[in-house]
DNA sequence: CTGAAAGCGCTTACAG
DNA sequence: CTGAAAGCGCTTACAG
């Protein structure tokens, strides 16, 4: 194409304002450059950032992001995911979680659509999440270090399922290699009075403040700490002084002074990248066997875990905690 | 159809998973049913509560929504302005912010497509978001109540500069209606330690203990107010005894007992589905004129505030804040 | 190398 | 009411 000619269309682009039809595109070519994400609860700040960096990373890849929440009812969810895959997504990033069973991951399945979980890990998809074990080990050893024996395992609904199991394993393990007694998970949902261990029901107060009470607790994620935290207070107990409280995610709020929460950090951004990456290696070639990738975590210690009470001068705890006292 | 020839069509659409093209339905109706969503940041709460519940009502609606993050570079954002134009979505629904005179701005309103403000306002688009002005007097109003006399209001660059000046106007009514001196904004963002007043520029803690300090600020949004509450306390302030702060928004954290931040709420849910609404009426008659919804707000009283320090009893005043003893 | 034609999977207007 | 044809705006394979 002769110079002139070249500029006299660019004119033209410019002053009809032209912008490729991105559907037509799609239409012929039979593929998309959108990347579906399936949310839960984007007031839970951890996959709130998620969301956020996996919209960079796609973005940063030059994919778009149809977001859609699937959280509550399974037959909503279930139009949401086929309103993803009829706008024929040309990979999903799953980001929220639901049960093992349920009709959102049969119609993924069913439908084949490329797919990369993210956080948590399921066979029949690729998968990127933090060495959650390993975080278990990270935080227990924590408490051990500080001389707590008697530390449990906070089990909250907020995180999902294979992620909190391996977090379980690791306190066990870390318990175990300190010759001390791992406790059955406590079971506790946030906003609630009930705590159950094993099988047992009983209130959380009463799991806190019975005499061979823990004197540390491990929480399944960031949220569920902050909301024990805030259970513990409520119950009269100063944090750290009659009880330490350790977290995982490190969500932004677990650096705030007033929060303070000590906790396993896990890299979100980068998280986000490889599993875009993943999905998008995938798309290229769908036959490649499913990938896992974990990635490392790293103990962040800030003020909401301490040695036992015992392990103190008298003195010291005869004071009042400062954030029991308002 | 019979109801035989009727069965054995759904029994193939099972058999074979159709689901329907949406792109070529789209590419042919020439109109799409997604909604592009313009963000900014996803890790300040009120984005991301916001962004939320704005793809739940554009689900109920029977859209999907496209997220674009614009923050940061111009170029950047004016390409995924640009990726969503693309893609043909119906409408946008603005939710971040962005300079006046923006190329974002240019780009949006050179392409014709129907918006929605959501949060700020922009003559020339629908908008909806709180009584910014309302809530500035009642926020002042409260702490004017508790007996504060100089009182200032803080300008964070999270708010948007509409909403902010609102805000500061709200502030400035109801001082003078009180018979007090608005003082002229106190500029300052978090994170860091210069603070602007008027043309002056001074540090945060000279302007915070200073003889004539003010004893209550009023911060232009929760996450500024929050960052605000450590700021003064890092300076040796407590909060409310030596200083009261409120915030704007209501963010979730708000409620947590060891923020415990007195703000001004103002209705997410309700903005998101009347912002969709709107937008969903000019896609079907771009003719409209624009309008313009201000949904009502609401004072939260929580522990952020109190009476000036002058105001209390001496015994009261001379122990240590619950919060700046760690 | 250049240009015209076919076709993606729907919807819609129209002929029968 | 039913069924066949045209066309949306691109890309791609192919003829010239």
């Amino acid at each position: 194409m002769s110079p002139p000619t070249r500029e006299r269309v660019l004119q033209a682009i410019q002053r009809l304002n032209y912008k490729p039809n991105a559907i037509a595109r799609q239409f012929v070519q039979q593929r998309t450059t959108i990347l579906g994400v399936l949310l839960g609860d984007l007031s839970n700040p951890y996959y709130a950032h998620m969301a956020q960096v996996v919209e960079r990373a796609a973005f940063g890849f030059g994919y778009t992001t149809m977001f859609s929440n699937i959280e509550g009812a399974e037959e909503m969810a279930v139009s949401g995911v086929d309103a993803l895959l009829g706008h024929r997504v040309a990979g999903i990033v799953f980001l929220a979680f639901v049960a093992r069973r349920s009709q959102v991951n049969d119609a993924l399945q069913r439908a084949g659509v490329p797919i990369v979980f993210l956080g948590l890990s399921e066979s029949w998809g690729d998968s990127v999440g933090p060495r959650d074990a390993e975080g278990g080990r990270l935080a227990t050893d924590h408490l051990i270090g500080l001389r707590h024996r008697r530390i449990a395992y906070v089990r909250t609904p907020l995180v999902e399922r294979t992620g909190d199991r391996s977090r379980f394993r690791g306190y066990r393990t870390a318990m175990l290699r300190a010759g001390l007694e791992p406790l059955p998970a406590f079971v506790w949902e946030p906003g609630t009075e009930r705590m159950r261990i094993a099988r047992r029901i009983t209130s959380l107060d009463a799991a806190l403040s019975a005499p061979d009470a823990p004197t540390a607790l491990f929480a399944s994620n960031d949220i569920g700490a902050i909301a024990l935290i805030e259970a513990c207070e409520l119950a009269g107990l100063a944090v750290p002084r009659d009880i330490s409280v350790i977290g995982f995610d490190d969500i932004t709020i677990a650096r705030l002074q007033r929060i303070s929460l000590t906790t396993i950090a896990q890299p979100l951004h980068f998280q986000a990248e490889r599993a875009v990456s993943l999905l998008l290696e995938r798309i290229a070639d769908p036959r490649i066997q499913p990938r896992h990738v974990r990635v490392p975590v790293a103990l962040k210690v800030r003020g909401s875990t301490g040695p036992p009470a015992g392990a103190r001068r008298r003195a010291r705890s005869a004071s009042t905690s400062a954030y029991t006292k308002r």
